[in-house]
DNA sequence: ATAGTTGTATTATGGGATCGATACAGACGG
DNA sequence: CCGTCTGTATCGATCCCATAATACAACTAT
């Protein structure tokens, strides 16, 4: 679920997981979100550090804070739509670029991909 | 040319760039490779980090090390070609898995590269 | 009201990455 | 023969990340 690894920094990798969960839908919208300490003891990670991340996150403006009583999944639909879109295409942008850096011009990596399929 | 962030290890991010560098042709098989220092200064590096970078690229058979006389490329042609081609495969994977935990599933994801191209 | 939960802040500690400076042995060219 | 370049090793300083242990004010439910 939350696949951590030591190449990168915990808190970095938590803030993407935690907006791949909000825009693939695994946390409605408007939906109450687990605390900071449950998220950390899920994860297995300092709660420190998932506060950290959220604080990243905040300006994402993914999720709202109520102060002193948890936090929810924004309710603002079209942000999420939008966001999962700018990532997706960021993937894309990155596999094109990666495999460029490697010699293959697009319809090089098409051919590859599609024999993946 | 080296592009360095500060999201991952250094020596992690050089090890791809030579890896990379090689595969992709801008050093040729045999061909003798810049000292330690010099590809440190390039990079705007410390030359220890440079240093640790080789030490892991070592390990892939990538480059061959005469002892005080400086490194080259290996001659082994095959070597560089099949690290290419594993090279593209897993970017090609790490894409289809991006997009299936964004939620697109392959022909979705396919669909989306073709319309960027 | 009182206990528990919330986000948030603080301090201290350990570890890894990076840098800077330095050192040494072996190879090579003048 | 001697200076220079090579890879390699080591020491210390610094920075960021992560952890651990608390603490506190505000909200919520009993």
């Amino acid at each position: 679920m939350w696949n951590l690894d030591s190449d990168r920094p915990i808190y970095v990798q938590l803030v993407e997981r935690l907006q791949i969960q909000i825009v693939s839908g695994q946390y409605a919208p408007g939906q109450k979100l687990p605390s900071v300490r449950e998220l950390a003891a899920a994860a297995a990670v300092n709660p420190n550090t998932m506060q950290k991340a959220f604080a990243e996150l905040e300006g994402s403006g993914l999720v709202v804070t109520q102060s002193t009583s948890g936090r929810m999944v924004t309710e603002d639909s079209d942000l999420i739509r939008n966001t999962r879109k700018r990532m997706a295409i960021q993937k894309a942008e990155q596999f094109f670029s990666g495999m460029k850096e490697l010699g293959f011009a697009k319809e090089e990596a098409m051919a590859l991909l599609e024999e993946r399929l």
